[in-house]
DNA sequence: ATTACTATGTTTCGAGTAA
DNA sequence: TTTACTCGAAACATAGTAA
């Protein structure tokens, strides 16, 4: 898909487009280059030039005339028009809602502070970052928020995989990458064992959250998933 | 459609589809500059330009971070490319074989010329060239071809109405615009009663077709509908 | 009428570099 | 590491004009 577009050929493509509204898919169309310049926005001279492109990178096959020129898009032109096509159906058909929530923060049992301290390592190891050792609490605005909670929690994610540390077993976890305001990175993490309900986000950042944002219990902040695409092969050290 | 797209634009909407494709129609996304230029195959500070110029569009949410980039495409944004992806699926839906046909050249009955004179003037006016006196005529030359001419005379014609001259009645024609070889332009003319069969076609130039082209009688040729907008409001004089 | 060449103006690109 | 500024170079657009 994308090794199918030379950034060169971007204004091209598009007079294909132009050219194809006219019906040169179908057949021979009379393309008067100062017509077709008017069309494109572009000066006589230029659509002159931009036909005899198309027809050098094999998009059309043109034929001068006095009258003006002839033009009809090749196979290899109409091609590309598909290909583009399928590119944006693509694109379109895996629109689904942005997932972001909205939660209200809320003090928890402390844990926090204990627990990220276990994993330091082995989230330093998967997230990238040395995580604050104390988790946000954040619960669920509305009932959307808490369908969106439910959403991220059934997408993969980057696996925290349970392990055995000072004597104890401790369970797996799996975390997503978000942005926290639109400002902080950071990731909610969730955990195979947990005191909370489904309604509760636990978010873990580099910084103490509350202070970095100004945060107290009730304020209402939204955490929105972000994709890495290195999320889950990241691994440095 | 046409409206939806400053040429300006060309490259800036090509950027948002490679945004798309990372995901930045769903949720926010981390694009650094130097890793969007690569993608785009531009430098690192043409890709900074270039998503500060689709911000200033209203196609894109920017969020610059100590990490990169965050971006996440707007309704405005998405709806050029749901927009774009229309205009292919109108293009592509309407695509046909292109509506050409192979004939046999051969001799007829002689009375192009005369008929030819008689309708010269209405002629004239209609088609924007004066006829050379005579037809050529072809026969198809494979079932095909005859297909290809019922497809022809199927769909909206330029019409020479009846009329009277020298004390007679004319008969009504139709005619459609064509290509001769690729070379000559013309009209395939289809008269209301004619002693030819369905299999038969009857090419008008300005010129004479036989000498222009070299054609001699057995000879194929191929014979291409063209569209001119114009065609049918074109009555100058 | 056309197309398209040449010369010139304008925009876009990216290396260097600051923050 | 980032983003993004400056400014010289490259690419692109068009007016004038020939054919």
């Amino acid at each position: 898909m994308a090794e199918a577009l030379e950034r060169d050929d971007y204004g091209l493509l598009f007079a294909l487009i132009r050219l194809a509204e006219l019906g040169a898919h179908k057949s021979l169309v009379k393309v008067p280059t100062e017509k077709f310049g008017s069309i494109l926005r572009l000066s006589q001279q230029s659509a002159s030039r931009i036909l005899r492109l198309l027809e050098q990178r094999g998009w059309i096959e043109r034929f001068v005339s006095r009258e003006g020129t002839y033009a009809r898009i090749t196979n290899g032109g109409f091609e590309r028009l598909i290909g583009l096509h399928r590119d944006l159906a693509r694109i379109l058909e895996s629109r689904i809602e942005p997932i972001a929530f909205r939660g209200i923060v809320f003090t928890g049992f402390g844990e926090g502070n204990y627990y990220v301290k276990l994993y330091r390592r082995v989230l330093r190891d998967k997230l990238g970052f040395d995580p604050y050792p104390g988790t946000l609490n954040l619960r669920a605005a509305t009932i959307e928020d808490l369908k969106a909670l439910e959403r991220i929690r059934s997408l993969p994610a980057i696996e925290i995989p349970s392990f055995k540390g000072r004597g104890r077993s401790l369970g797996s976890a799996r975390c997503y990458r978000v942005a926290v305001e639109h400002r902080v990175r950071g990731v909610m993490i969730v955990p195979e064992r947990t005191h909370y309900g489904r309604d509760v986000a636990e978010i873990l950042a580099a910084e103490r959250l509350r202070e970095k944002l100004g945060l107290k219990d009730g304020d209402i902040i939204t955490v929105e998933l972000t994709f890495e695409e290195d999320s889950l092969s990241k691994a440095k050290g």
